[in-house]
DNA sequence: TTCATTTAGTAAACATGTTAATTACAAAAG
DNA sequence: CTTTTGTAATTAACATGTTTACTAAATGAA
C-alpha cells in the first residue's frame, strides 16, 4: 500500500475522498461539478462519494436558492479536523516523492502531464504523480 | 470516450482487456503473474479479466505441468484476429498523441514516469499516457 | 408562452482498483 | 520426514471508473 493511502487508511477515508475534502478546504464551498473538475472526477463518481462523506458528516450540502438544480457543498468541522491533522503528513510525502525526482525534473513532468490534460482523448494528469 | 476506448468498445472489449491480449500477442504464453506485470495489473484484476477473455474464447489456459500451481495463458486464434484487425488503429492513435507533445518531449515524459514507478511507493506509470 | 435544447445531478450496470483472506502447491528448514 | 515459510492464483468486499439513461430545472428560440 502506498504510504499516501496507508496515511488515509488510519483515518478511514480513501485518495479520492481525501482530494474532494482538500479541495474544499481549500477553494471553499461550491458546486459537484466545479469539485469534480478540481479533483479530477466524473460526476458519478462524484455523486457516490459526496453521499459517503455527508454520511460521515465530514461535508455538508444545501440546494443553491438562485438555481435549484445545483447545490452548494461545504466541508463542515469534522472534514475540516481530518484535513488539518493530515496535511503535514500529506505535503511531506509530496514533497520527498519530489525530491526523489529533483525538483526541476518534477516540474517538468507535471508541466508534460498538464499539457497532454489540456489536449482531448488523453487520460493523464498531474494528479496521478 | 477517449478515441483508444471507442475503438475497442466497437469491438465488445476493454482497455484493459486489450493491454491483457496484446501482451500475449507479442509476448506469447505465459502465466498470470507476468501478464500482470507486463500489463500493470494487479493479480485480482486480472483474474477477474482471464475468466471474462476465457469465456468469450479470446484466449485458452491450461495448467503448468511443472508447478501445479501455475497456468499457462495463451491468445486464441480468435483473439489474435481481434488484435491484427485493430493494431493499426492503436498504433497511429498512440503516434497521434506522441506526435501533439513532439517526439523529444514524449520520451522524456515517458522516461520521468518509469523513473518514478521503478521507485516504491509511486503509482505513476508509462501506461498512463 | 411554448417547445426544444442545455445544464446539474443522480441512478444503474458493468468493469476495474485495492486490500485482506484463503486455497493449493512448492521449497526450505528443522 | 514434517513443519514452516513462501509463491501462484482466486475469492470476497468495498470503492472508484466509465458509459448510458434519466429527472429536474434553466435557457433560448419561435
Amino acid at each position: 500500500m502506498g504510504p499516501i493511502r496507508a496515511m488515509l487508511a488510519d483515518v478511514g477515508i480513501t485518495e479520492q475522498q481525501w482530494r474532494v475534502l482538500r479541495v474544499l478546504d481549500e477553494g471553499g464551498a461550491m458546486e459537484p461539478t466545479r469539485i469534480a473538475e478540481e479533483a479530477c472526477l466524473l460526476l458519478p463518481s462524484l455523486t457516490r462519494i459526496l453521499q459517503k462523506l455527508e454520511e460521515r458528516g465530514l461535508i455538508a450540502r444545501h440546494r443553491d436558492p438562485g438555481d435549484k438544480r445545483k447545490q452548494i457543498v461545504e466541508i463542515a468541522p469534522t472534514g475540516a479536523e481530518v484535513i488539518a491533522r493530515n496535511l503535514g503528513t500529506s505535503v511531506a510525502l509530496n514533497d520527498a516523492v519530489r525530491d526523489r525526482l529533483g525538483a526541476e525534473r518534477y516540474e517538468t513532468l507535471l508541466d508534460l502531464l498538464n499539457e497532454l490534460a489540456s489536449k482531448d482523448g488523453v487520460a493523464a494528469r498531474a494528479q496521478d504523480v
